[in-house]
DNA sequence: CTGAAAGCGCTTACAG
DNA sequence: CTGAAAGCGCTTACAG
């Protein structure tokens, strides 16, 4: 049998109490004491059992994700990135991640999960909720503790939320493409509706603005987000639109529409310059390499993790929004 | 206050003994208490309180993940498959999956893991060990909980092994290229040392050996997996000698390679016929698509859930090892 | 400065 | 067929 707090006491020849408070750092112990709890802490190779723990604390030091991942998908690794920075620093503090993929895109699974976790007594939640209006969350989570939004910052519910600047991302890369002398400049996103796609069209739009651009909606397409889709999307919008630039709002289209680029021949940048979305190593193997616009995935988590800890330590009935700055790498596509 | 198991009995007007003999359906109990029991339980919207359960029980329902993913790596994406498969399998059977990625890819780091999973009375260990000798399991976790090996199989302590069929998948994609007709095929792997490196080298020599070609050691490359290093292994390899093929036998390789094959234009498949390894969305838009050995990830998560729950149900003192079978998708490149 | 003891919310022998 | 009660291993007022 694992030996518990009791042992530890025993071994030491203290109390409980202080072993306890000598774990936790809670009240002051002398020195003496101290050697003595850490002396037989280390004989009897004593690990805290958590469950008890949090039994009586109230506090589970774990914290749920939900992430929409479909079992076949190979694009949504951008979530992954954002799980890897959340999971490294809530290492950093003693704290546990319990990762939940949501993996038919249903808010209902949406909900299952969240009422699995709540048996768990978590400490908080970060969800990439598939849902624009998260009002359901009143009544599940009620303010038990902190959620924080992922990527997309929903309505509904009070919540900080961390994610990349889509406006500014779009903007820099529609503006990046006018200044290399592009007027007819395609655009091809995910459906409106979820907030990233609706920010980077907007950034594409304002980018257009301030360059006394006209906007043609006859060369923007919204499509599924998914390869099939983006390469139906680019053969459709090309084959029927005459344009000298395309920027990809995500790294799924952009795959699909490269796709279809390539088996066309279509010569790039010089018949049509292309900028993508997401950093992933792929990009720099296309013919020609991609340049792209880079999402700070891992340091999304990381903040992320960040703007949680410090919610479990101060709630508050106020959220607030975390932009991280993307930014433009340059490659041989324009 | 969230209801607890004492307000479901008192609504009810049982015994808490029933409430949780109906919750856990472990004795018989009466229709009608039953009933009541169920009844209480929506009014309340009682959830157990697993830490409680945990305490009492010595069960937590929750299984640790330990993957090496360094932060900045795109490429592997191949544990995060798993990982998916592997938490949608735990959750149908009511268990949680706690992550951690050992970002440093020290074994001081993977001990460390294990140890914080210790302090939470884990029921069992998923790991994808860098090491090739865990021994060091035997004081760490000396059979508290069954410890399913992913992807690479090491020794030293007993445990379960899921994993790919890597001779098996090394051997058809050479076979392949035999049988179009090559000869000087060269092959481009990762380090030995690694289980999985090992056997698909062994592949590739098996193949050989059953076709009657001789085995050059000139043509095989061992490098670094990442992506810099496989473009300087297919860069020194096709500068110094002349081949007809190539197999690459992981991923990131792969891209590396792919890399400088597209830069040197080199022609696909007329000047090297190529065949890489895992099936990532990207290899369908290289020029031209990659035909590759696809590994079944997300299957190996969901083997190695269930053997982890059935090594949970019945623990063994003897272990298996699972290899489930890779299989050739055949694209443009060879 | 430290200890004795209550109690977190369950499960599970024990008793009838 | 069901209930009363012990106890899992901690934290934390309370007391001195």
């Amino acid at each position: 049998m694992r030996s518990g707090i009791k042992q530890v006491a025993e071994q030491a020849g203290v109390s409980i109490a202080s072993v306890s408070h000598v774990i936790n750092n809670t009240r002051y112990v002398s020195d003496e004491v101290k050697r003595k709890v850490y002396e037989a802490m280390e004989e009897l190779d004593y690990r805290p059992n958590s469950a008890a723990r949090s039994l009586r604390s109230q506090k589970s030091n774990t914290i749920g994700l939900i992430v929409p991942v479909l079992p076949s998908d190979t694009s949504n690794f951008f979530f992954m990135m954002v799980a890897q920075g959340i999971q490294y620093t809530l290492k950093q503090h003693g704290y546990h991640l319990l990762l939940s993929n949501n993996t038919t895109e249903q808010i209902e699974d949406e909900k299952e999960q969240i009422k699995l976790f709540n048996s768990k007594l978590i400490d908080g939640l970060f969800i990439a909720s598939i849902a624009e209006d998260v009002g359901y969350l009143n009544d599940i989570v009620g303010s038990n503790y902190p959620v924080v939004f992922i990527d997309r910052n929903p309505t509904g519910y009070i919540g900080d939320c961390v994610l990349a600047d889509g406006i500014g991302g779009a903007y820099e890369a529609v503006k990046t493409l006018i200044l290399k002398g592009h007027h007819r400049i395609g655009l091809l996103t995910g459906e409106l509706g979820i907030t990233t796609s609706n920010e980077r069209y907007d950034g594409y739009k304002n980018a257009l603005a301030d360059h006394d651009i006209p906007f043609d909606s006859s060369i923007v397409r919204m499509a599924e987000s998914n390869l099939e889709s983006g390469y139906e999307s680019a053969k459709a919008l090309l084959g029927e639109q005459k344009i000298t630039a395309l920027f990809i709002a995500n790294n799924v289209l952009t795959m699909g529409a490269m796709k279809y680029i390539q088996e066309r021949r279509i010569q790039i940048p010089a018949e049509l310059a292309i900028i993508g979305f997401d950093d992933y190593d792929w990009t720099q193997i296309t013919c020609p390499p991609l340049s792209v616009i880079r999402q700070p995935s891992y340091e999304i988590g990381v903040k992320a993790a960040e703007v949680m800890l410090e919610r479990i330590e101060k709630p508050s009935t106020i959220s607030e929004e975390y932009r991280l700055p993307t930014s433009l790498i340059l490659r041989d596509s324009c």
